[in-house]
RNA sequence: GGUCGUUUGGCCGAGAGGUUAGGCACAGGUCUGCAAAACCUGCUACUCCGGUUCAAAUCCGGAAGCGACCU
């Protein structure tokens, strides 16, 4: 019998976490997180963590691929699916209900979609064998292999170089990456109107400063974590740091912060509506119905045969 | 009350008779290995009224707003 996977997703600040944790909650579930930054630890604040929200009615709810890595260390999607799987099998081998929530929309799609993604390692051979090459020949034998689609994978030497390396791993190994059981698929999305996601990013962002946000980042700072990182990190990493670096005042920092925030939740609704238009039906929800009716409404979709399998 | 200066799209800001400055915001989008990143596209305005001119955001006159100074 395939397992049915509830999804909970929705731009930032829209209150995911505690309607992930409430339907755990119901339904016997455990939370696997699809946060491209709460793997983490040590980024609590910035990446709003809520761990107070996986405890409902005095009861714990278990999570999954949340401070998993030390701040600064490598995490992409792969490691992303490769920890998905384990987490899902293990909680469906416990007999309970598994839940992904997050708003990394990429996350989202590689499970939903069911990527399959090689496990390629880098190979110092080949970076060697590569090295006499300019980044335009490059450029063009990794066009050769798969449809560039925009600047990401030739933006930097680097990343061209990681790019081509993959792709030269499946070429040469087709069939080796990890298997994604099959299971069904529910995906629920909270929405707000636009005028009150911003009005929640704002407050939530007060909030965040008033806890400790800039201590927080100071804190990544003194203990090692490279400034180009964090600054890669985004959002309230890379404007605190900047702040801290003394490169803005506190005013601009809130300001440009806030505008990047906003900016953000757009374009994760950008990618929302494309995975819309690519056949994943994504099933709306208010976000400011109470959240007992929420959980409502996405429990009935979710006991309901209606959904899709993948 | 008088004198001088100023007035450009949501904001900042160049231009000085005849193409769209640009930046930011905003909106839409791309994206299967850093995705809270990176990148792309769209957004044609010159305070108002009259005049000069083939042609005015640009020149002239007046009005209004704003600013400075004077009595």
């Amino acid at each position: 019998m395939t397992t049915k996977l509830l999804t909970i997703t929705g731009p930032t600040a829209c209150g995911k976490t505690a309607l992930a944790a409430e339907l755990a909650f119901r339904l016997g579930g455990e939370i696997i997180s699809a946060d491209s930054r709460q793997v983490f630890r040590g980024m609590d604040i910035g990446t709003g963590k809520d761990l107070a929200d996986y405890c409902v009615c005095g009861t714990r709810i278990p999570y999954h691929l949340i401070d998993i890595r030390n701040a600064g260390e490598e995490y992409s999607v792969y490691q992303f699916l490769n920890g998905f799987i384990e987490a899902f099998q293990s909680i469906v081998n416990r007999g309970r209900q598994p839940i992904l929530c997050g708003g990394t929309g990429l996350y989202v799609e590689a499970v939903v979609k069911g990527y399959q993604l090689a496990d390629a390692p880098i190979d110092p051979d080949f970076r060697r064998r590569m090295e006499s090459f300019s980044d335009q020949q490059l450029t063009d034998r990794l066009a050769s292999l798969i449809r560039l689609h925009n600047h990401t994978d030739t933006e930097t030497r680097d990343r061209l170089l990681r790019a081509l390396e993959i792709q030269e791993y499946r070429l040469a190994h087709p069939d080796d990456y990890p298997h994604l059981p099959s299971m069904s698929h529910l995906v629920v999305g909270v929405l707000y109107p636009r005028d009150q996601v911003v009005q929640r990013i704002g407050q939530r962002l007060r909030q965040r400063l008033d806890e400790g946000m800039t201590e927080e980042v100071q804190q990544l700072l003194d203990s090692g974590v490279p400034e180009e990182r964090l600054l890669r990190y985004g959002l309230e990493y890379r404007h605190v740091t900047r702040y801290l670096r003394g490169q803005c005042t506190y005013d601009e920092m809130y300001r440009d912060l806030f505008t990047d925030i906003r900016r953000f939740a757009k374009r994760q609704m950008t990618w929302f509506r494309r995975m819309e238009r690519q056949g994943i039906p994504i099933h709306w929800i208010d976000g400011t119905l109470p959240l007992a009716q929420k959980a409502n409404i996405v429990q009935e979709a979710f006991l309901s045969d209606s959904c899709e399998s993948s």
